[in-house]
DNA sequence: AAGTGGTCTAGACCACAGC
DNA sequence: CTGTGGTCTAGACCACTTC
């Protein structure tokens, strides 16, 4: 339990929410593994089925475990092809949603600007992992991403070869190193397009760019991963639910 | 009750949550008053406290009702100056929030179109109020917008001296209409603007303009307003949150 | 002190999945 | 049939607001 008993001021749903939280951050249930009913948690913990109930109840609406009636509760598998990637509507217009094609550009170790220190939480100069990548679709160029890791939890990405990443960044993080990217927040706002961004993009230079900055949370609301993406601007469509 | 026992097959809590949905809708409790507590509520519903707390969890989920411990449960006042009107941070880098200044245009009454109509989910050619309107900051131009409401819900608008519109239309549905918005979905994209939309908002002509669809939804998610502003890219921020 | 929402419990019964 | 989650109940105690 250990962390389970943090701060016990918290009532008990939120501390059992937190401690699930934690172990399936570990990888004690891997991805579409059911986690113990309902009755053998709150016998675990030493709480009433009610409690566990209003526990796994937030785990859910972070979708970060999924309710199957009858069957039990299982840690969901692949986060990928939904809301987080609405972007790529970027340009599929023409109809299906693909994953664009990735080709990593540069990958190096860097000690941290101010701006990626305070966006990733962490003090200026820290090392972190600096990766750029081209995402195609059609072999056309879409999309131009500076992509910035904390080293000391992303190591692993320095070691891999660049040409196994694959064209999700999300999944590799998730296999490789254990982190799991639940929730972002994302800024958008435009900018014409400088002569290296122009040709990269094959666009004219002082094209209108749209740039999506985005911060990934893992899902203890820890800063994961920060990026900043730029594509042509018209072909964005950027679809968005307001509550 | 009445239309709490629409439909036997749905749990209690549903129809307990549509029943309030529906009543504070009517305006039987005004925003900023409390309801009834659980205990009444739970009374007068023939329902257990746990079952009544479900039902209000709900309705404080989508920001329609406020719980203050120890004083009760509030309906909502002014769902206007939070998420809603995020992309107003279209200019105010400067610093505070402030709300554009509104002045409308033009204002009168047309057969939906099928884009209008589809949005709306009315059948085509049916009356709607059609609105123009700029929003300035200052007096500069920020957005031009036009405005679609489904007449038959909305024809007191048609009414009031659009001089008395004031600053903020949800208000004005709201006050004069019955109507509240308490969610939206939006649709962003890139144009480039024409003579009209340039001279409107003091651009040159093909300056890159970020258009915002929206469609505005009532508390029982059907659809209010639609609206398709645009405005200056190049002022644009705009910051969403993806789970 | 009385009334409100917030937490927590213990147990009943239902609907569904899987053997 | 057993085990799972889904709904619902009735009541205890706590924390907070108001008088």
């Amino acid at each position: 339990m250990n962390s389970a008993s943090r701060d016990d001021r918290l009532p008990r749903y939120q501390r059992l929410r937190d401690d699930l939280a934690a172990r399936i951050n570990r990888n004690e249930w891997r991805p579409g593994e059911p986690i113990p009913s309902e009755a053998e948690l709150g016998a675990h913990y030493g709480v009433a089925i009610g409690t566990v109930r209003k526990a796994i109840d937030q785990l859910v609406a972070d979708a970060v475990l999924e309710r199957q009636q009858g069957r039990g509760t299982f840690v969901r598998r692949a986060r990928f092809n939904s809301s987080l990637f609405r972007f790529f509507r970027f340009q599929s217009e023409s109809g299906e949603r693909r994953v664009p094609q990735s080709r990593i550009i540069r990958r190096r170790s860097v000690p941290a600007t101010s701006a990626v220190a305070s966006a990733l939480r962490i003090p200026v100069g820290e090392p972190v992992i600096s990766l750029s990548r081209l995402r195609l679709i059609d072999d056309v160029p879409l999309l131009a991403e500076e992509i910035w890791l904390q080293q000391s939890r992303f190591a692993k990405i320095l070691e891999i070869d660049t040409a196994e990443f694959g064209d999700l960044l999300y999944p590799l993080y998730e296999e490789r190193c254990g982190e799991v990217v639940v929730s972002a927040e994302e800024i958008l706002t435009v900018e014409t397009a400088n002569e290296m961004q122009a040709r990269l993009l094959r666009l004219e230079a002082h094209a209108p760019l749209i740039v999506i900055e985005r911060l990934a949370l893992d899902l203890e609301r820890r800063p994961i991963e920060w990026r900043r993406s730029r594509g042509p601007a018209d072909r964005f469509r950027y679809h968005a639910e307001i509550r």
